[in-house]
DNA sequence: CGATAAGATGATAATGAAAATCATTCTCAA
DNA sequence: TTGAGAATGATTTTCATTATCATCTTATCG
């Protein structure tokens, strides 16, 4: 393929996972997800930081929600976070954590962290017996907590 | 149980995973999942019913969306199908088929389905170390297919 | 058998997270 | 300095999912 098509597929800098360089607004949520300590939404990531103004270098306005969006995107294909899917659709985002796994209640929704989880020993057998390149892993359970099965027993 | 007081408590039935009854919805959903052999959103197994007119029991007109979602959420729960998100945001529903995980690319979001991996052993193991009735999990290595990384190199 | 109440269904509108758009601002090589 | 390309923020748009509501089914009791 020629140099300027590989340009139109290789979209800019924002899109492209290879640029070393990061931008302010990826560096900023990048630490607002290293202070949180927990997963969140890009939503609430956002008041977060307008509240905390974790982007002070970016002068008066705060950041726009949907930089957060392409930041998130940005620093999820450079294997930097990773990501989780709620039963109401929302996605939560944190930084790269392996084996670490959790519970979720089909009833109530609720998530339940896992104690570590051996999934790392395969992931490893994984990457060598195949040319994908593993970033992370989700590993989740769903089924009924305590509660809700007794409830409804 | 079945006494009229205990109705009352329980929710109805649509609501009520324990109820053994089902409904025809349900079991024609149900029956277009196991027809279709792969994870499917509600909106294509509502495209699929229509044509293949499985639902022909609910006479003339077809089986609605609403009805779709409703039944998918009911299945779930009753342990019967387990569900995933794509990157694009779409939930995919499957019969429950234990061990059959997939490799995601973060970049051109495709999947491929992987060989047996034994989650099964610690989810048993699971099970009877907490009172958290498991249903299902869903294991999902997410990084970068071989052309996608060969391409952005 | 009706009568009736409770649940299920389908069509449609509403919701809301995420993506697209676009005008503006920033970066940096020339 | 300057100008092209990239990044950003505000806003709009998209679209999967959920809520609503009127209608249709089903079950239970007289």
């Amino acid at each position: 393929m020629g140099s300027t098509q590989l340009q139109e597929i290789l979209k800019p800098t924002m899109s492209n996972p290879n640029s070393t360089r990061r931008t302010p607004a990826q560096n900023a949520v990048l630490a607002a997800l290293q202070l949180h300590r927990q997963p969140i939404s890009a939503q609430s990531l956002h008041s977060v930081m307008r509240s905390q103004r974790v982007h002070e270098a970016q002068s008066h306005h705060g950041i726009g929600l949907a930089t957060i969006y392409r930041s998130l995107d940005v620093l999820q294909k450079l294997g930097l976070i990773q990501h989780r899917v709620t039963l109401e659709g929302v996605t939560l985002y944190s930084l790269v954590e392996h084996d670490h796994h959790c519970m979720t209640c089909l009833h109530c929704g609720q998530s339940f962290p896992l104690n570590a989880f051996p999934v790392m020993d395969f992931e490893a057998n994984l990457q060598e017996s195949s040319s994908f390149k593993i970033y992370y892993h989700t590993l989740e359970f769903f089924g009924l907590c305590e509660p809700c099965a007794h409830q409804m027993s």
